[in-house]
DNA sequence: GGTTGACTTAGAGTTAACTCTAGATTCTAT
DNA sequence: ATAGAATCTAGAGTTAACTCTAAGTCAACC
C-alpha cells in the first residue's frame, strides 16, 4: 500500500506545502518517488512521520528534528544518540508542562479577579483607597481561598 | 518608587529591545515619561507587565495582548470583555497541556522502543522478519506494560 | 484526444516576533 | 566638567516556518 502526498497532508491534517517544505529541510529522506518522480509513502513511513508530528508538537525546531531522522537513517551505531535526543526533550517538555501549569495558576487569579470586580460593578474595589493602583492584599486573599481548600478553577468561575 | 526600561527588563528578564517593540505594538500604554521623554515604570505597571509576559507564555499573540490592554485602559464597561478573554485563553491553554501530554506519552513510548533496541543491540529486534519495518505488536506490547501498571516514564528509564 | 486535477521544482513572498543600527540626547559618577 | 553608560526614535535586518507562484509533467476520465 502506498500513498500520495495529498493522502498524507490529508491524514495528518498539514499541507503538501508543509510536506515538501519539510523533505527539503531533510526531514523526509526515507520517502520513495515512482518513476515520473513523484513522491510514493509507504505505510512504514507513517513510523517516521508520527516522530516528525511528535517533536514538532514538542516544540522541537525543525533542523534539530532533522538532525534525529539522520540519526534514524544511520543505523544501530546512532541508537544511544537518538535515545538521548529523546531523552532531552522529554526532560524539556517536562519543563515546559510546569511553566504552562504556573502560567494557568496566574490566569485563573486574574479570572476571579475579573469575577469579584464584575460582581461589584467596578474593578476600583481592588484599588488602594485614592489611587487606580491594585492593592496587593487582593492577591493576598486569593491565595488565602485556596489555601483553605478552595479551587482556583472554580474560584473564577461565573 | 519608579524604574528605568534597562531595571525592568532585568527584572523580567528580557531585552530592552522588547519592551520597546511591546511599546510600540500598543502593549504599554500606561508607561510614564519623564521630562527628557525617557520611560519610567511605576510599580503598579508591574501588574500589567505580569500580564503581558503570562499571556505571552500561554502563547496569545502580541496583537491580541495589546487588545487586551486596551480594554483594560479604557474602564469597568469592559470588565466583562476581560473576563471572556482570560476565560478564553485558560480554555485554550488547558487544551494545550492536554495536547502536550499526549505528546509527552508518545515522546516516552519511543524512549522505551530505543532502550530495549539499544539492550538487545539492535533495532531490528522491533521489525518484522525479513523486513525494515516496524512490527505493530511492539507498540502493543507497551501498551500492555503500561495497562498491568508500568509507568510510562519509568519504563523507558536506562 | 482533450480537459481537469494532482503532482513536480525552484524560488519568491509572508508573518510574527524580535533584534539591531545609527545618530542624537541625557544621566551618572568622578 | 567631562567621560562613559543608558536611553531615545525610526527604520532596517534577521530568523523560523511556512505558504504560495510559475511553469511544467503526469494520470484519469469522457
Amino acid at each position: 500500500m502506498s500513498y500520495s502526498i495529498g493522502q498524507v497532508a490529508e491524514k495528518l491534517s498539514i499541507s503538501p506545502y508543509t510536506l515538501r517544505y519539510y523533505d527539503k529541510e531533510g526531514l523526509l529522506p526515507f520517502v520513495d518517488r515512482n518513476d515520473a518522480g513523484r513522491r510514493r509513502f509507504k505505510d512504514n513511513d507513517f513510523n517516521f512521520l508520527e516522530v516528525i508530528v511528535c517533536l514538532k508538537e514538542a516544540g522541537v525546531p525543525v533542523k534539530q528534528i532533522g538532525n534525529f531522522i539522520d540519526l534514524c537513517m544511520t543505523g544501530d551505531t546512532t541508537l544511544q544518540a537518538r535515545y538521548d535526543f529523546l531523552a532531552k526533550h522529554e526532560q524539556k517538555l517536562v519543563a515546559k508542562m510546569a511553566q504552562l501549569q504556573h502560567t494557568l495558576d496566574f490566569l485563573r487569579w486574574k479570572k476571579w479577579y475579573y469575577k469579584t470586580a464584575l460582581q461589584a460593578g467596578t474593578e476600583s474595589i481592588h484599588y488602594l483607597p485614592g489611587t487606580n493602583h491594585v492593592d496587593p492584599a487582593v492577591h493576598a486573599e486569593f491565595e488565602r481561598l485556596v489555601a483553605d481548600g478552595g479551587n482556583p478553577e472554580e474560584l473564577g468561575k461565573i
